[in-house]
DNA sequence: TTACTATTATGCGTATTCTGATTGTTGAAG
DNA sequence: CTTCAACAATCAGAATACGCATAATAGTAA
């Protein structure tokens, strides 16, 4: 699972990531509304686990800014175990509560609860390659958690790729099946293309997907 | 809501029963394991309340009888808010857990959660997207609270869209669906229909649920 | 008729796609 | 090592396609 810790008490964000990732979870980790704001637009989580009280904008507050968006599960995580607190923050919006002090256990346990229901309803057809997902029913591609806006060739263009991940895909297959038939065979539409598709999947990362083959093709991966 | 209430404490299970009919849910009652392994084969319920230690058969031990079978979500009530007990109702089944005491007010909105999600999960007579209810039986929709009208047309083309909710729904898809017609290229109804679609349920709201996926289709949430 | 809905027609603004020129790279021949 | 040709990448502007809104028309039910 891919987990947003909002959580101001270093010692124990710190604590539960560690005990995240030893349980095979990848974290990422903030300390106040600001940013959870920012990185829940920017990334991709499955679940999000959110402190009742952190500074800028406050636990509950963020879930009303993110009430009409579709974002991923919250569960709640407060120091103040009153019934009253509980109602609040699941009328907020949240999916689940958990009141300090908790047992590791059972956080795990309803934090896969929540990834569990999401991903049945979800469940779609995607290609995974490298640590780029395309999802081919949404026609929405992510790379490295981040959202990718693609454009209908571009994505063509993709898909065709990623329909032989690793191999090698020729110039003219790669026109014949984003383009349809053959085309003038002087013109560099597909270059215009892929260098667009590579600038936004490619775009100043160190390890490319995108493998350029010498006067035969390309290659993902 | 059908709510049955297994829990041996006559007190606590007539003081929740007549909380519940105010509220307008009915409920039935038993004060052991076996009556209730009885009543949920015979009857449907939407959401089991179940207290932890009742006579006959445990609450844990009537959650592992009803494993394999399919059967209403279980909220467990417990004295005990020991996590390690709860980790122990949740792992065996339930699907959600309250200790006592707890405020009415939560107890009810844990119901409410459980009865929409399964009747969502189940296909029932109700989608709900994001902040958008669509009642089938009725023709009716709600986006926030608000009640939304729509014609004939616009609530076809929704409910297409909606039988596939986040997922890309093709022009062509949604022009065979909701018309039944195939494709006539130079037409526009769908994008008219849509446009009015739109206005009424995103008319001015900064968080359209009504996604366009240019040159493809559209998609919802 | 009077409302209301469905469809067709038209035009505008913008995102996308293509073209052609320019610049950058690569690898082999000299 | 240098040079050169073939290939690839990039850029800017032109051409196009697409979505969307608005208005006009036709159909239908109260």
């Amino acid at each position: 699972m891919r987990i947003l810790i909002v959580e101001d008490d270093a010692s124990v964000s710190h604590w539960i990531s560690s005990k995240l990732h030893t349980s095979g979870h990848s974290c990422k980790l903030v300390d106040n509304g600001e940013d959870a704001l920012k990185l829940i637009k920017e990334e991709v989580f499955d679940v999000i686990l959110l402190d009742r009280v952190i500074p800028k904008i406050d636990g509950i507050q963020l879930l009303g800014l993110l009430a009409n968006e579709s974002h991923p599960p919250v569960l709640i995580l407060s120091a103040n175990d009153q019934t009253s607190d509980r109602i609040e923050g699941l009328r907020a919006g949240a999916d689940d509560y958990l009141g300090k002090p908790f047992d590791f256990a059972e956080l795990l346990l309803r934090l896969e609860r929540l990834y569990c229901r999401t991903k049945q309803v979800a469940s779609s057809n995607f290609i995974k390659i490298k640590d780029m997902i395309i999802n081919l029913e949404r026609h929405e591609v992510t790379r490295s958690g981040h959202r990718v806006d693609l454009t209908n060739k571009e994505f063509k263009l993709l898909y065709v790729l990623a329909e032989h991940p690793g191999q090698t895909v020729t110039r003219s297959m790669l026109l014949e099946k984003a383009w349809g038939y053959h085309f003038d065979p002087q013109t560099n539409v597909l270059d215009v293309h892929l260098s667009k598709l590579r600038n936004k999947l490619d775009g100043g990362s160190k390890n490319p997907i995108i493998r350029t083959i010498r006067s035969v093709g390309y290659a993902l991966g």
